[in-house]
DNA sequence: CAAAAGCGTGTCCGCCGGATACAGTTTCTT
DNA sequence: AAGAAACTGTATCCGGCGGACACGCTTTTG
Protein backbone atom coordinates (compact mmCIF):
# COMPACT_ATOMS: atom_id res chain seq x y z
CA UNK A 1 0.00 0.00 0.00
CA UNK A 2 2.48 2.88 0.86
CA UNK A 3 5.20 1.94 -1.79
CA UNK A 4 7.96 3.12 0.37
CA UNK A 5 10.69 1.23 2.29
CA UNK A 6 9.51 -1.85 4.66
CA UNK A 7 11.80 0.31 7.04
CA UNK A 8 9.31 1.82 9.36
CA UNK A 9 8.78 -0.85 11.72
CA UNK A 10 9.41 -0.08 15.11
CA UNK A 11 10.37 3.21 13.66
CA UNK A 12 7.51 5.01 12.58
CA UNK A 13 8.26 9.02 12.61
CA UNK A 14 12.01 7.96 13.20
CA UNK A 15 13.05 6.54 9.66
CA UNK A 16 14.99 9.74 8.33
CA UNK A 17 16.89 9.74 11.54
CA UNK A 18 17.32 6.49 11.31
CA UNK A 19 18.63 6.48 7.94
CA UNK A 20 20.62 9.40 8.13
CA UNK A 21 22.30 8.02 11.83
CA UNK A 22 23.11 4.81 10.40
CA UNK A 23 22.39 4.53 6.63
CA UNK A 24 25.55 4.67 4.16
CA UNK A 25 24.91 7.86 2.72
CA UNK A 26 26.18 7.33 -0.79
CA UNK A 27 27.15 10.46 -3.11
CA UNK A 28 24.90 10.71 -6.24
CA UNK A 29 26.93 10.65 -9.47
CA UNK A 30 25.03 13.20 -11.34
CA UNK A 31 24.54 16.74 -10.71
CA UNK A 32 26.40 19.71 -9.29
CA UNK A 33 28.95 18.60 -6.11
CA UNK A 34 27.50 19.51 -3.09
CA UNK A 35 29.21 22.82 -1.28
CA UNK A 36 27.78 21.22 2.40
CA UNK A 37 28.35 18.77 4.13
CA UNK A 38 26.72 17.00 6.67
CA UNK A 39 29.50 16.65 9.07
CA UNK A 40 30.08 20.32 8.81
CA UNK A 41 26.14 21.42 8.99
CA UNK A 42 26.29 19.59 12.08
CA UNK A 43 29.28 20.54 13.63
CA UNK A 44 28.23 24.15 12.85
CA UNK A 45 24.53 23.67 14.91
CA UNK A 46 26.73 22.28 17.81
CA UNK A 47 28.66 25.37 18.11
CA UNK A 48 25.24 27.23 17.98
CA UNK A 49 23.80 25.29 20.52
CA UNK A 50 26.92 25.66 22.89
CA UNK A 51 27.11 29.33 22.86
CA UNK A 52 23.52 29.62 23.18
CA UNK A 53 21.41 26.60 23.65
CA UNK A 54 19.06 24.14 21.63
CA UNK A 55 16.69 27.02 21.13
CA UNK A 56 19.76 29.26 19.50
CA UNK A 57 19.71 26.93 16.88
CA UNK A 58 17.59 27.65 13.52
CA UNK A 59 17.77 26.24 10.42
CA UNK A 60 18.30 30.01 9.52
CA UNK A 61 20.89 30.64 11.64
CA UNK A 62 23.10 27.77 10.83
CA UNK A 63 22.63 28.41 7.22
CA UNK A 64 23.58 32.10 7.85
CA UNK A 65 26.42 30.96 9.72
CA UNK A 66 27.95 29.06 6.87
CA UNK A 67 26.89 32.00 4.13
CA UNK A 68 24.10 30.13 2.41
CA UNK A 69 20.23 30.13 2.16
CA UNK A 70 18.19 28.21 4.93
CA UNK A 71 16.79 25.88 2.04
CA UNK A 72 19.88 24.53 1.30
CA UNK A 73 20.09 22.85 4.28
CA UNK A 74 17.16 20.80 3.30
CA UNK A 75 19.29 19.23 0.94
CA UNK A 76 21.08 17.82 3.38
CA UNK A 77 18.89 17.20 6.14
CA UNK A 78 14.99 16.26 5.98
CA UNK A 79 13.88 18.63 8.77
CA UNK A 80 15.00 19.73 12.05
CA UNK A 81 14.25 16.99 14.48
CA UNK A 82 16.71 14.50 12.09
CA UNK A 83 19.40 17.59 12.30
CA UNK A 84 19.09 17.79 16.30
CA UNK A 85 19.62 13.67 16.09
CA UNK A 86 22.25 14.53 14.37
CA UNK A 87 23.61 16.92 16.65
CA UNK A 88 23.33 14.47 19.66
CA UNK A 89 25.19 11.59 18.29
CA UNK A 90 27.99 13.76 17.38
CA UNK A 91 28.19 16.10 20.56
CA UNK A 92 28.30 12.45 22.12
CA UNK A 93 31.44 11.60 20.62
CA UNK A 94 33.11 8.37 20.46
CA UNK A 95 32.93 6.12 23.62
CA UNK A 96 35.69 6.58 25.86
CA UNK A 97 38.34 3.38 26.92
CA UNK A 98 37.41 2.41 30.20
CA UNK A 99 40.09 0.77 32.60
CA UNK A 100 39.97 -2.49 33.96
CA UNK A 101 37.29 -4.08 36.86
CA UNK A 102 33.76 -2.76 36.66
CA UNK A 103 33.39 -0.62 39.34
CA UNK A 104 36.46 1.45 37.96
CA UNK A 105 35.39 1.20 34.28
CA UNK A 106 31.82 2.06 35.52
CA UNK A 107 32.83 5.26 37.48
CA UNK A 108 35.20 6.86 34.56
CA UNK A 109 32.09 5.62 32.16
CA UNK A 110 29.85 7.83 34.55
CA UNK A 111 32.88 10.79 34.44
CA UNK A 112 33.37 11.30 30.97
CA UNK A 113 29.49 11.23 29.89
CA UNK A 114 29.57 13.88 32.99
CA UNK A 115 32.24 15.97 30.95
CA UNK A 116 30.20 15.38 27.93
CA UNK A 117 26.87 17.23 29.55
CA UNK A 118 29.12 19.85 30.73
CA UNK A 119 30.56 20.26 27.32
CA UNK A 120 26.86 20.35 25.90
CA UNK A 121 24.85 21.20 27.78
CA UNK A 122 21.88 21.73 25.67
CA UNK A 123 22.01 17.59 25.66
CA UNK A 124 20.01 17.37 28.47
CA UNK A 125 17.61 18.96 26.92
CA UNK A 126 17.94 17.48 23.74
CA UNK A 127 17.84 14.00 24.74
CA UNK A 128 14.00 13.90 26.18
CA UNK A 129 11.06 12.33 24.83
CA UNK A 130 11.10 9.16 21.48
CA UNK A 131 14.22 9.13 20.19
CA UNK A 132 16.91 7.02 18.15
CA UNK A 133 20.25 5.90 19.24
CA UNK A 134 22.69 6.72 16.86
CA UNK A 135 26.22 5.10 16.59
CA UNK A 136 28.17 7.07 19.32
CA UNK A 137 25.24 6.67 21.88
CA UNK A 138 24.91 3.46 21.13
CA UNK A 139 28.63 3.21 21.65
CA UNK A 140 28.72 4.39 24.72
CA UNK A 141 25.99 1.89 25.90
CA UNK A 142 28.25 -0.57 24.76
CA UNK A 143 30.76 0.43 26.54
CA UNK A 144 28.91 0.19 29.77
CA UNK A 145 27.40 -2.94 29.55
CA UNK A 146 31.00 -4.30 28.18
CA UNK A 147 32.41 -3.52 31.97
CA UNK A 148 29.65 -5.43 33.56
CA UNK A 149 29.98 -8.22 31.06
CA UNK A 150 31.82 -10.77 33.49
CA UNK A 151 30.18 -9.52 36.68
CA UNK A 152 27.46 -12.12 36.83
CA UNK A 153 24.97 -9.72 35.99
CA UNK A 154 22.07 -11.30 33.60
CA UNK A 155 21.53 -9.75 30.20
CA UNK A 156 18.52 -7.24 31.57
CA UNK A 157 20.39 -6.73 34.47
CA UNK A 158 23.37 -5.23 32.73
CA UNK A 159 21.23 -3.22 30.60
CA UNK A 160 19.26 -2.05 34.01
CA UNK A 161 22.05 -1.06 35.73
CA UNK A 162 23.34 1.19 32.71
CA UNK A 163 20.47 3.21 32.64
CA UNK A 164 21.00 3.63 36.78
CA UNK A 165 23.89 4.75 35.98
CA UNK A 166 23.23 6.97 33.42
CA UNK A 167 20.23 8.31 34.63
CA UNK A 168 22.07 9.23 37.86
CA UNK A 169 24.50 11.49 35.45
CA UNK A 170 21.81 12.90 34.06
CA UNK A 171 20.41 14.22 37.14
CA UNK A 172 23.13 15.55 38.31
CA UNK A 173 24.38 17.42 35.44
CA UNK A 174 20.61 18.71 35.43
CA UNK A 175 21.17 19.79 38.74
CA UNK A 176 24.93 21.10 37.44
CA UNK A 177 22.92 23.16 34.62
CA UNK A 178 20.91 25.31 37.30
CA UNK A 179 24.52 26.65 37.40
CA UNK A 180 23.46 29.71 34.67
CA UNK A 181 20.70 30.68 36.75
CA UNK A 182 21.65 33.68 38.93
CA UNK A 183 24.88 35.89 39.07
CA UNK A 184 26.13 33.93 41.85
CA UNK A 185 27.67 31.46 39.03
CA UNK A 186 28.67 29.02 41.68
CA UNK A 187 30.91 25.64 40.61
CA UNK A 188 29.40 22.73 43.02
CA UNK A 189 25.97 21.83 41.98
CA UNK A 190 25.13 21.19 45.68
CA UNK A 191 25.41 25.28 46.17
CA UNK A 192 23.45 26.43 43.63
CA UNK A 193 20.60 24.20 44.49
CA UNK A 194 21.38 25.25 48.38
CA UNK A 195 21.05 28.85 47.24
CA UNK A 196 18.32 28.51 45.50
CA UNK A 197 16.62 26.50 47.67
CA UNK A 198 17.68 28.54 50.54
CA UNK A 199 15.62 31.73 49.19
CA UNK A 200 12.81 29.83 48.89
CA UNK A 201 12.85 28.22 52.11
CA UNK A 202 13.11 31.86 53.37
CA UNK A 203 10.46 32.39 56.03
CA UNK A 204 8.97 29.20 55.28
CA UNK A 205 10.49 26.24 56.80
CA UNK A 206 7.12 25.30 58.90
CA UNK A 207 6.33 24.01 55.49
CA UNK A 208 9.00 22.43 54.57
CA UNK A 209 10.71 21.15 57.81
CA UNK A 210 12.95 18.51 56.24
CA UNK A 211 14.83 20.33 53.78
CA UNK A 212 15.26 22.89 55.85
CA UNK A 213 16.65 21.39 58.48
CA UNK A 214 19.05 18.98 55.47
CA UNK A 215 19.92 22.33 54.20
CA UNK A 216 20.87 23.99 57.34
CA UNK A 217 22.87 20.98 58.47
CA UNK A 218 24.75 21.42 54.41
CA UNK A 219 25.53 25.07 55.54
CA UNK A 220 26.87 24.34 58.44
CA UNK A 221 29.69 21.52 57.52
CA UNK A 222 31.43 22.48 54.47
CA UNK A 223 33.54 19.72 54.40
CA UNK A 224 30.63 17.29 53.13
CA UNK A 225 30.19 19.44 49.99
CA UNK A 226 32.58 18.31 48.26
CA UNK A 227 32.38 14.67 47.71
CA UNK A 228 28.38 15.71 46.44
CA UNK A 229 28.09 14.38 43.23
CA UNK A 230 30.29 11.27 44.24
CA UNK A 231 27.89 9.77 46.83
CA UNK A 232 24.89 9.35 44.89
CA UNK A 233 27.32 7.56 42.09
CA UNK A 234 29.07 5.09 45.11
CA UNK A 235 26.12 4.31 46.99
CA UNK A 236 24.61 2.94 43.34
CA UNK A 237 27.89 1.29 42.60
CA UNK A 238 27.49 -0.30 46.67
CA UNK A 239 24.38 -1.22 45.23
CA UNK A 240 25.25 -3.03 42.57
CA UNK A 241 28.32 -4.78 44.02
CA UNK A 242 26.07 -6.12 47.29
CA UNK A 243 23.91 -8.18 44.51
CA UNK A 244 26.54 -9.14 42.57
CA UNK A 245 27.90 -10.81 45.58
CA UNK A 246 24.63 -11.77 46.96
CA UNK A 247 23.19 -13.65 43.97
CA UNK A 248 26.08 -15.33 41.88
CA UNK B 1 18.92 51.56 39.80
CA UNK B 2 16.85 49.31 38.87
CA UNK B 3 13.43 50.36 40.14
CA UNK B 4 12.01 47.47 40.43
CA UNK B 5 12.24 44.80 43.10
CA UNK B 6 14.85 43.22 45.31
CA UNK B 7 13.87 40.05 44.24
CA UNK B 8 16.02 39.38 41.98
CA UNK B 9 18.82 38.21 43.65
CA UNK B 10 19.49 34.29 42.80
CA UNK B 11 16.61 34.03 40.13
CA UNK B 12 17.18 35.89 37.22
CA UNK B 13 14.92 35.80 34.25
CA UNK B 14 12.78 33.68 36.51
CA UNK B 15 11.47 36.05 38.82
CA UNK B 16 7.98 35.94 37.14
CA UNK B 17 7.65 32.72 37.65
CA UNK B 18 8.89 32.78 41.78
CA UNK B 19 6.11 35.46 42.04
CA UNK B 20 3.69 33.32 40.10
CA UNK B 21 4.36 30.00 41.87
CA UNK B 22 4.81 31.37 45.36
CA UNK B 23 3.46 34.97 45.33
CA UNK B 24 -0.10 35.29 47.05
CA UNK B 25 -1.83 37.14 43.99
CA UNK B 26 -4.46 39.50 45.81
CA UNK B 27 -7.10 40.38 42.89
CA UNK B 28 -6.96 43.86 42.42
CA UNK B 29 -10.63 45.33 43.67
CA UNK B 30 -10.73 47.67 40.81
CA UNK B 31 -11.60 47.33 36.86
CA UNK B 32 -13.84 44.36 36.11
CA UNK B 33 -14.23 41.00 37.32
CA UNK B 34 -11.78 38.60 35.29
CA UNK B 35 -12.65 36.05 33.19
CA UNK B 36 -10.52 33.72 33.48
CA UNK B 37 -8.20 32.49 36.15
CA UNK B 38 -5.20 30.98 36.76
CA UNK B 39 -5.97 27.62 37.68
CA UNK B 40 -8.41 27.28 34.61
CA UNK B 41 -6.08 28.34 31.81
CA UNK B 42 -3.28 25.85 33.79
CA UNK B 43 -5.80 23.31 33.82
CA UNK B 44 -6.77 23.95 29.86
CA UNK B 45 -3.08 24.29 29.11
CA UNK B 46 -2.14 20.53 30.83
CA UNK B 47 -5.27 18.62 29.48
CA UNK B 48 -3.48 20.15 25.81
CA UNK B 49 -0.63 19.04 26.76
CA UNK B 50 -1.57 15.42 28.32
CA UNK B 51 -3.21 14.97 24.52
CA UNK B 52 -0.59 16.04 22.47
CA UNK B 53 2.49 16.52 24.25
CA UNK B 54 3.73 20.09 25.12
CA UNK B 55 4.15 20.85 21.41
CA UNK B 56 -0.01 20.84 21.41
CA UNK B 57 0.28 23.76 23.85
CA UNK B 58 0.67 27.60 22.40
CA UNK B 59 -1.17 30.38 23.68
CA UNK B 60 -3.47 30.55 20.55
CA UNK B 61 -4.89 26.83 20.93
CA UNK B 62 -5.22 27.28 24.98
CA UNK B 63 -6.95 30.64 24.70
CA UNK B 64 -9.02 29.23 21.79
CA UNK B 65 -9.82 26.00 23.67
CA UNK B 66 -11.12 28.49 26.60
CA UNK B 67 -12.79 31.03 23.57
CA UNK B 68 -10.49 33.89 24.22
CA UNK B 69 -8.28 35.49 22.01
CA UNK B 70 -4.56 34.70 23.34
CA UNK B 71 -3.56 37.95 24.37
CA UNK B 72 -6.36 37.98 27.02
CA UNK B 73 -4.39 35.08 28.79
CA UNK B 74 -1.29 37.69 29.10
CA UNK B 75 -3.21 39.45 31.74
CA UNK B 76 -2.96 36.56 33.80
CA UNK B 77 0.67 34.81 32.86
CA UNK B 78 3.67 37.23 32.31
CA UNK B 79 4.42 34.97 29.08
CA UNK B 80 4.64 30.86 28.00
CA UNK B 81 7.92 29.87 30.14
CA UNK B 82 5.73 30.75 33.21
CA UNK B 83 2.75 29.17 31.77
CA UNK B 84 4.74 26.28 31.58
CA UNK B 85 6.15 26.49 35.12
CA UNK B 86 2.75 26.37 36.46
CA UNK B 87 1.93 23.45 34.38
CA UNK B 88 4.71 21.58 35.85
CA UNK B 89 4.04 22.32 39.49
CA UNK B 90 0.15 21.57 38.57
CA UNK B 91 0.64 18.41 37.18
CA UNK B 92 3.01 17.22 39.63
CA UNK B 93 0.06 17.85 42.36
CA UNK B 94 0.29 17.61 46.25
CA UNK B 95 2.84 15.28 47.48
CA UNK B 96 1.78 11.54 48.55
CA UNK B 97 1.67 10.59 52.07
CA UNK B 98 4.01 7.99 52.47
CA UNK B 99 4.22 4.36 54.74
CA UNK B 100 6.69 4.43 57.68
CA UNK B 101 10.36 3.42 57.23
CA UNK B 102 12.49 5.08 55.05
CA UNK B 103 12.92 2.01 52.20
CA UNK B 104 9.62 1.62 52.38
CA UNK B 105 9.07 5.20 51.98
CA UNK B 106 10.96 6.32 49.44
CA UNK B 107 9.92 3.05 47.27
CA UNK B 108 6.09 4.41 47.86
CA UNK B 109 7.87 7.57 46.77
CA UNK B 110 9.28 6.58 43.28
CA UNK B 111 6.30 4.77 42.29
CA UNK B 112 3.75 7.22 42.95
CA UNK B 113 6.51 9.70 40.88
CA UNK B 114 6.24 7.22 38.35
CA UNK B 115 2.63 7.37 37.98
CA UNK B 116 2.98 11.08 37.52
CA UNK B 117 4.81 10.74 34.96
CA UNK B 118 2.72 8.03 33.29
CA UNK B 119 0.18 10.57 33.48
CA UNK B 120 1.99 13.51 32.21
CA UNK B 121 4.86 12.28 30.25
CA UNK B 122 5.43 15.62 28.89
CA UNK B 123 6.88 16.55 32.37
CA UNK B 124 9.80 14.90 31.34
CA UNK B 125 10.16 17.33 28.76
CA UNK B 126 9.37 20.14 29.93
CA UNK B 127 11.05 20.24 33.61
CA UNK B 128 14.42 20.45 31.43
CA UNK B 129 17.03 23.38 31.89
CA UNK B 130 17.72 26.43 34.69
CA UNK B 131 13.91 25.93 36.48
CA UNK B 132 12.55 27.14 39.66
CA UNK B 133 11.01 24.65 41.98
CA UNK B 134 7.26 25.57 42.82
CA UNK B 135 5.39 24.65 46.11
CA UNK B 136 4.56 21.12 45.32
CA UNK B 137 7.41 19.80 43.83
CA UNK B 138 9.19 21.35 46.74
CA UNK B 139 6.15 19.43 48.66
CA UNK B 140 7.23 16.51 47.22
CA UNK B 141 11.17 17.05 47.53
CA UNK B 142 9.98 17.52 51.53
CA UNK B 143 8.62 13.77 51.80
CA UNK B 144 11.08 12.61 50.44
CA UNK B 145 13.85 13.99 52.67
CA UNK B 146 11.53 13.38 55.36
CA UNK B 147 11.35 9.76 54.79
CA UNK B 148 15.58 10.13 55.22
CA UNK B 149 15.56 12.26 58.16
CA UNK B 150 15.90 9.38 60.92
CA UNK B 151 18.71 7.22 59.33
CA UNK B 152 21.21 9.04 60.22
CA UNK B 153 22.54 10.52 56.80
CA UNK B 154 23.79 13.77 56.97
CA UNK B 155 21.55 16.55 55.50
CA UNK B 156 23.63 17.17 51.91
CA UNK B 157 23.39 13.06 51.94
CA UNK B 158 19.51 13.40 51.94
CA UNK B 159 19.32 15.41 49.43
CA UNK B 160 22.06 13.65 47.32
CA UNK B 161 19.67 10.63 47.90
CA UNK B 162 16.92 11.87 46.51
CA UNK B 163 18.28 13.50 43.90
CA UNK B 164 19.35 9.75 42.58
CA UNK B 165 16.43 8.08 43.52
CA UNK B 166 14.08 11.04 41.45
CA UNK B 167 16.92 10.72 38.75
CA UNK B 168 16.45 7.03 38.48
CA UNK B 169 12.48 7.46 38.01
CA UNK B 170 12.96 10.00 35.71
CA UNK B 171 15.60 8.20 33.98
CA UNK B 172 12.69 4.55 33.67
CA UNK B 173 9.85 7.22 32.76
CA UNK B 174 12.12 8.11 29.66
CA UNK B 175 12.82 4.33 28.60
CA UNK B 176 9.18 4.10 29.04
CA UNK B 177 8.05 6.79 27.31
CA UNK B 178 9.64 6.20 24.36
CA UNK B 179 6.58 3.57 24.22
CA UNK B 180 5.11 5.99 21.94
CA UNK B 181 7.40 5.13 19.14
CA UNK B 182 6.20 2.22 16.60
CA UNK B 183 2.97 0.52 16.38
CA UNK B 184 3.93 -2.40 18.87
CA UNK B 185 2.97 -0.40 21.73
CA UNK B 186 4.73 -2.90 24.18
CA UNK B 187 3.62 -2.08 27.99
CA UNK B 188 7.23 -2.80 29.49
CA UNK B 189 9.95 -0.70 28.84
CA UNK B 190 12.76 -3.12 28.53
CA UNK B 191 10.68 -4.62 25.96
CA UNK B 192 10.18 -1.32 23.79
CA UNK B 193 14.28 -0.94 24.14
CA UNK B 194 14.44 -4.12 23.47
CA UNK B 195 12.60 -3.88 20.22
CA UNK B 196 14.18 -0.89 19.17
CA UNK B 197 17.75 -1.85 19.87
CA UNK B 198 17.51 -5.31 18.22
CA UNK B 199 16.26 -3.54 14.98
CA UNK B 200 19.64 -1.54 14.95
CA UNK B 201 21.61 -4.34 16.14
CA UNK B 202 20.54 -6.46 13.00
CA UNK B 203 23.94 -7.41 11.25
CA UNK B 204 25.55 -5.00 13.43
CA UNK B 205 26.50 -7.39 16.67
CA UNK B 206 30.08 -7.60 15.71
CA UNK B 207 30.50 -3.72 16.67
CA UNK B 208 27.89 -3.57 19.60
CA UNK B 209 28.49 -7.15 21.08
CA UNK B 210 28.30 -6.35 24.67
CA UNK B 211 24.91 -5.14 24.50
CA UNK B 212 24.13 -8.06 21.74
CA UNK B 213 25.10 -10.40 24.05
CA UNK B 214 23.09 -8.95 27.07
CA UNK B 215 19.86 -8.28 25.10
CA UNK B 216 19.76 -11.79 23.51
CA UNK B 217 20.20 -13.08 27.37
CA UNK B 218 17.34 -10.95 28.07
CA UNK B 219 14.56 -12.47 25.07
CA UNK B 220 15.97 -16.10 25.77
CA UNK B 221 14.81 -15.35 30.14
CA UNK B 222 11.38 -14.09 29.70
CA UNK B 223 10.96 -14.18 33.53
CA UNK B 224 13.67 -11.55 34.31
CA UNK B 225 11.76 -8.74 32.35
CA UNK B 226 9.27 -8.30 34.81
CA UNK B 227 11.40 -7.04 37.66
CA UNK B 228 12.59 -4.48 35.30
CA UNK B 229 11.55 -1.29 37.12
CA UNK B 230 12.69 -2.81 40.11
CA UNK B 231 15.85 -3.92 39.74
CA UNK B 232 17.69 -0.26 39.59
CA UNK B 233 15.98 0.89 42.61
CA UNK B 234 16.61 -1.81 44.86
CA UNK B 235 20.18 -1.48 43.77
CA UNK B 236 19.92 2.08 44.66
CA UNK B 237 18.05 1.47 48.17
CA UNK B 238 20.17 -1.41 49.04
CA UNK B 239 23.59 0.94 48.54
CA UNK B 240 21.78 3.29 50.78
CA UNK B 241 21.14 1.27 53.46
CA UNK B 242 24.82 -0.31 53.26
CA UNK B 243 25.89 3.18 53.86
CA UNK B 244 23.69 3.91 56.61
CA UNK B 245 24.74 0.31 58.28
CA UNK B 246 28.61 1.34 57.85
CA UNK B 247 28.69 5.13 58.35
CA UNK B 248 26.26 4.99 61.74
C1' DC C 1 -19.72 61.98 38.44
C1' DA C 2 -15.23 61.87 36.97
C1' DA C 3 -10.74 59.46 37.32
C1' DA C 4 -8.19 55.45 37.77
C1' DA C 5 -7.31 50.84 37.24
C1' DG C 6 -7.94 46.59 35.16
C1' DC C 7 -9.91 43.55 31.39
C1' DG C 8 -10.43 41.61 26.66
C1' DT C 9 -9.55 42.52 21.77
C1' DG C 10 -7.39 43.70 17.22
C1' DT C 11 -3.45 44.72 14.87
C1' DC C 12 1.22 44.34 13.99
C1' DC C 13 6.01 42.46 14.12
C1' DG C 14 9.88 39.19 13.58
C1' DC C 15 11.11 34.48 13.63
C1' DC C 16 10.28 29.80 12.97
C1' DG C 17 9.91 25.15 10.11
C1' DG C 18 8.78 23.79 5.80
C1' DA C 19 6.57 23.27 0.63
C1' DT C 20 7.19 24.41 -3.92
C1' DA C 21 8.84 26.12 -8.16
C1' DC C 22 12.85 27.48 -10.61
C1' DA C 23 17.49 28.27 -12.75
C1' DG C 24 22.12 26.64 -13.06
C1' DT C 25 25.52 22.66 -13.10
C1' DT C 26 27.19 18.17 -13.78
C1' DT C 27 27.01 13.44 -15.61
C1' DC C 28 25.05 9.64 -18.23
C1' DT C 29 23.07 7.95 -22.39
C1' DT C 30 22.42 7.91 -27.14
C1' DA D 1 28.34 16.03 -29.70
C1' DA D 2 23.72 16.67 -27.89
C1' DG D 3 20.00 16.03 -25.17
C1' DA D 4 18.01 14.15 -21.08
C1' DA D 5 18.28 13.29 -16.33
C1' DA D 6 19.67 14.23 -11.87
C1' DC D 7 21.20 17.16 -8.51
C1' DT D 8 22.48 21.75 -6.66
C1' DG D 9 21.38 26.26 -4.33
C1' DT D 10 17.85 29.95 -4.34
C1' DA D 11 13.54 32.87 -4.04
C1' DT D 12 9.08 33.08 -2.75
C1' DC D 13 5.33 31.88 -0.03
C1' DC D 14 2.65 29.89 3.78
C1' DG D 15 0.67 29.08 8.52
C1' DG D 16 1.83 29.26 13.24
C1' DC D 17 4.39 30.89 16.97
C1' DG D 18 5.50 34.31 21.15
C1' DG D 19 4.85 38.76 22.16
C1' DA D 20 4.40 44.38 22.01
C1' DC D 21 1.13 47.88 21.80
C1' DA D 22 -2.94 50.73 21.49
C1' DC D 23 -7.69 50.84 22.10
C1' DG D 24 -12.56 50.56 24.03
C1' DC D 25 -15.10 48.80 27.77
C1' DT D 26 -16.22 47.79 32.73
C1' DT D 27 -15.78 48.33 37.51
C1' DT D 28 -14.35 50.52 41.69
C1' DT D 29 -12.71 54.54 44.23
C1' DG D 30 -12.45 59.36 45.32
Amino acid sequence: MVGEDEKRSVFGDQAGSVELLWGGRERPSRGPRPALSLELITRTAIALADAGGLGAVSMQRVAGELDFTKMSLYRYVPGKNELVALMIDSAMGEPPQLPGGWRNGLRAWAETLTAVYHRHPWLLGAATGPRVMGPNELGWTEAAVAALADTGLSGGEQLDAVVVVSGHVRALAQVSASMGLGSARATEPEQVMSAALNELLVGRADRYPAVAAALAATEADAAERDRADEFGLERILDGLEAYMGGSR
